[in-house]
RNA sequence: GGCCCCGUAGCGCAGUUGGUUAGCGCGCCGCCCUGUCACGGCGGAGGUCGCGGGUUCGAGUCCCGUCGGGGUCGCCA
């Protein structure tokens, strides 16, 4: 090694020890005869003490970012000179020699965290980034944390097990990336959006425990939470049930937050998917405030207001909201209307009990008697309507119930809530579907909510293919702070149940045979009962490090549109290249093999 | 794909109803400074105002288009 001793370790202890150091040269403090060096590595930051004799020859010009090697001596400081702020802040190393290691260029930013820089300049610098601590720090904790769910699974005797990132498109929902084959002109290879279908096959090659730290490749557009490549930490288990996976998410969970010294209370409290609808118009709830929506369907059954004649009416308090100006209720509507509703029908509870506000004149005498006590809402507050189709109207509460959490400050800081949302409806009608833009992977009346291999809870077994609507599904989704961190199911291993669900999601046997014919022919020779779970890593680790961007916890993020500042990438390929990969080739007419025709992802056209 | 916001020096930003030579902080360069710790002092350099077009006597400022970034809704099982 170079050094004897790393610049963050340096204690009054160490006063008088001789000390060999690397890093970089932080700030410099130069008082002409004595300089002040901030010397940082990996560990910390301890001050260099470099009077007149040893800025000589290349130390003389140094800079900002310099890579330096300091040998001196541990010296401490005198009580007045004591730094509080530092760890190191007892000492000095008062240096005999400093070797510039590597010069630097002036700075397209500066290393210090105080100093706000833009995002692009961040990436497209990223190794200077990453130098600051805080950064850097937050790749150190995604190592920690991976670490500490690899050593529970090590524990359970799981195996980790690779698995292909160059392979065959599978619909799975979302767009895949392609990449052409060279030497099948006119095929391509899709980057997988999970390995979902590899980790059944090891259940199939009995495997019975296994997991990766995956890289998932999806083809949609960005947001904030969302990068083009990302990471899961993939299990899949056999021979188990589904309270076995919640059982061993729990432990995950618990030795994940145990790294950032949070001990988090198990089991978590569990939630079936209509409930959590119902209650907070969210299949993924924040439960760290309450501010519950309310159901006023009975309430308003006779109702001589047309807006609330509706399947579903639900409202919302905002506590406080009937102080609200005029202004701002209106750029509620502009809220609703941003999210495709009508509107936020609003009733505002003045003081003196009374109900005023453009709705509340529409409303009976004993409506408006029975309203606030129905609601919980108390004089002062505004109360949220949402009147119409059921789904989309606790989606708008939901959302509304959100915003008034984080404009009322009713969320607590530092908090953690966790729970399971169980039992995800089986399939959802594809109307729905269609409507909402998904594209269903069957051109039946239904499609699968969770995928296509999840098995309905056996009360369903008997029903589901007869009344699809009602069926719910052994999937569960573990929910931290209103983020969906992890989700899975347990899969269908029988043939006759696989065989029906395809039906009813109108795939025929060949369709099937076609898209998944390669799992269906694996599922034929034994396959054990299994089912798994995902979690978001990227997101884990974001949460983790108390970050709100996924952004800050990976080393080389893409920007938006999947743009990397940094390499520049994606950047066009040469004629040479162009003809090499095959990418404008055309493929042959039809060649009909075992595994049927190439894939074909509706939503790629 | 829809909507909203932002592009001015290396970085972060200001720039008034359109009007002289486009400013501020940090950084950078030079000199000074022996106890600072976001040290301090003096001096200096650094700008296709994202790009293209238009209106105007005159555009960083107004209009149209375009590119880039951020957010949000759609989308993402």
């Amino acid at each position: 090694m170079m050094r004897t001793h790393d610049a963050g370790s340096l204690r009054a202890a160490d006063a008088g020890t001789t000390v060999t150091l690397t890093g970089w040269i932080g700030r410099r403090r130069d008082h002409g005869g004595v300089a002040f060096l901030d010397l940082r590595d990996a560990s910390g930051i301890v001050q260099v003490v470099a009077r007149d004799e040893v800025l000589t020859g290349a130390a003389h010009g140094l800079r900002n970012e310099y890579c330096v090697k300091v040998t001196g001596k541990v010296t401490p400081r005198d009580a007045k000179d004591v730094n509080a702020d530092l760890p190191t802040g007892e000492v000095d190393v008062v240096a005999d020699e400093i070797e510039v290691l590597s010069a630097s260029a002036p700075l397209p930013f500066q290393i210090d965290e105080r100093i706000n820089v833009g995002e692009e300049a961040r990436l497209k610098h990223r190794y200077l980034d990453l130098r600051r601590p805080a950064q850097g720090n937050a790749i150190r904790l995604r190592s920690k944390v991976s670490q500490a769910a690899r050593a529970v699974l090590e524990e359970r005797e799981f195996v980790e097990i690779e698995t292909p990132t160059l392979t065959r498109s599978t619909p799975e929902g979302a767009r895949d990336f392609l990449v052409p084959a060279r030497l099948a002109p006119g095929s391509w290879y899709a980057l997988p959006q999970s390995p979902q279908l590899f980790k059944q096959l090891l259940m199939v090659a009995g495997m019975e425990r296994y997991y990766q730290i995956a890289r998932c490749y999806r083809d949609e557009d960005f947001r904030a939470d969302r990068q083009p490549e990302f990471t899961q930490l993939d299990i899949e288990m056999s021979f188990i049930e589904q309270s076995d996976i919640i059982e061993l998410g729990e432990a995950i969970a618990k030795a994940l937050w145990k790294v950032i010294g949070v001990d988090l209370p198990t089991p978590f409290l569990q939630m079936t998917y209509a409930e959590a609808m119902a209650r907070f118009g969210s299949d993924k709830p924040d439960m760290r405030f309450g501010n519950e929506l309310t159901e006023c369907t009975d309430l308003f059954k006779d109702t001589t207001f047309r807006v609330f004649q509706a399947e579903y009416v639900g409202a919302v308090v905002m506590p406080g909201g009937a102080s609200q100006p005029r202004r701002q209720l209106d750029a509620w509507q502009d809220w609703a209307k941003q999210r495709g509703a009508k509107g936020l029908a609003y009733v505002l509870v003045q003081e003196d009990g009374t109900l005023t506000g453009p709705v509340a004149k529409n409303l009976s005498e004993s409506e408006v008697a029975a309203l606030p006590a129905h609601i919980g809402a108390k004089p002062g507050d505004c109360i949220f309507f949402a009147a119409g189709a059921t789904k989309s109207s606790r989606a708008l509460l939901g959302a509304a119930r959100l915003e008034i959490g984080k404009r009322c400050d009713l969320i607590p800081e530092g908090g953690w809530s966790f729970l399971w949302v169980l039992d995800a409806p089986l399939f959802e009608p594809s109307s729905e579907a269609v409507a909402s833009g998904d594209v269903a992977v069957g051109s039946g009346a239904w499609t699968a909510v969770h995928h296509a291999f999840t098995m309905p809870k056996k009360e369903f077994v008997d029903t589901f293919d007869t009344d699809p609507g009602s069926a719910l599904a052994y999937a569960y989704d573990m929910v931290c702070n209103g983020n969906e961190i992890g989700g899975g199911s347990i899969r269908i291993h029988r043939k006759d149940i696989q065989e029906r669900v395809f039906k009813v999601m109108g795939l025929s046997e060949q369709d099937a045979q076609e898209k998944f014919g390669f799992l269906l022919d694996a599922f034929a020779f034994g396959a054990p009962p299994h089912g798994g779970i995902a979690f978001g890593w990227d997101r884990i680790c974001a949460l983790l490090g108390g970050f709100d961007s996924i952004r800050e916890v990976i080393a080389f993020p893409k920007s938006g549109g999947g743009y990397d500042p940094l390499t520049a990438a994606p950047a066009p390929i040469t004629d040479a290249q162009r003809k090499e990969a095959g990418v404008d080739a055309k493929p042959e007419p039809k060649a009909p093999a075992s595994q049927g025709s190439p894939e074909i992802n509706p939503k790629q056209s």
